[in-house]
DNA sequence: GTCTATATAGGGATAGAC
DNA sequence: GTCTATCCCTATATAGAC
């Protein structure tokens, strides 16, 4: 798994041969399908299984608090998150259209969960009075938009520590939402 | 080109065959090699294309003015452009992966072209003392990622017209890199 | 400029020995 | 549980007729 995720995530699902991902881990290929029933079953479990870590782990995140608490800690957490599986992340929002579609309702419906989170928050913010969103879906997709791009540009060996991005990404949250 | 592009954006570059790219134009797949040497080029043209239209664009767009009436401009004409044109924004962007490594870089140089005017728009702007970038190369990759983000989510069927969309995204932009 | 036919390579998946 | 060998299919690209 963690072989075809690291050959998928650099040169795509289509481009990778079950015979280069047995290569890698010193099989041949027939081995392979004493694990998984074929190829297509790689990258859905692979990609459910990202999606279903993240909203674990977002779940147990506090819940309580003020919109604006809600709103640092969601931001915080992506960007962490995300930045710490850079191949899980990148697989699993360009490989969408290598689902099959029953494969892709159902990974879609746990992406939409995540965001509906997000969306969620600016509508409680909006309510109290302490956010302003003028459309709060739009404006979760766009918030979510621009965190997971840092996987993008984000190197470890860079000049900035993984603390200082989120404060730079917090602060551009905040004000993108703030009344 | 109009029927590889469409494929591609549908499908993905390795999983789409010049069979299927003949097929769609009524010829057969040996017929397209009058036209060009092999898929590769086919590609790196169709995204080294939207790369240089997009700067052609770009640059016939004022360059004077304040900065904060430069960033309105620079954030309507992205939305504008990207969403006029989502199979060439979505291949362009997810098959840099699938260039050789010669024409990644002439398409990543064409990209970071266009990344620099943002950056030099929100410098100036921190010069002038009406914008605030904690970093302004990385506000300015985030406000790219974000304003992008509105082709994986826009359907010209939906509740909003490009207008509206474009006003709710510079209002989100403004107030993210305000003082 | 397009066709048919083909060269050459590699794909996913399976069978059966060990 | 892995191997070798293979089935069957499709891929890119080219050759030569028309």
């Amino acid at each position: 798994m963690e072989a075809a995720l690291r050959l998928f995530a650099r040169h795509g699902f289509a481009a990778v041969s079950m015979r280069q991902i047995a290569a890698e881990v010193g099989v041949q290929a027939g081995a392979l399908y004493n694990y998984i029933p074929d190829k297509q079953s790689l990258l859905f479990d692979l990609m459910r299984g990202h999606m279903e870590a993240l909203l674990a782990a977002r779940a147990e995140r506090p819940k309580g608090g003020s919109a604006l608490a809600r709103l640092e800690d969601f931001t915080r957490f992506h960007i962490r998150y995300h930045l710490a599986r850079p191949d899980a992340v990148f697989v699993s929002y360009m490989e969408l259209r290598s689902l099959s579609p029953e494969n892709f309702a159902v990974v879609e419906g746990l992406r939409r969960q995540y965001e509906d989170e997000l969306e969620s928050i600016l509508r409680a913010g909006e309510a109290e009075g302490s956010l302003s969103a003028a459309d709060p879906r739009i404006a979760a997709m766009a918030v979510i938009a621009m965190l997971t791009g840092v996987t993008t540009w984000y190197r470890a060996a860079g000049r900035l520590t993984v603390d200082q991005v989120e404060g730079i990404y917090w602060d551009m949250v905040r004000k993108s939402v703030s009344v």
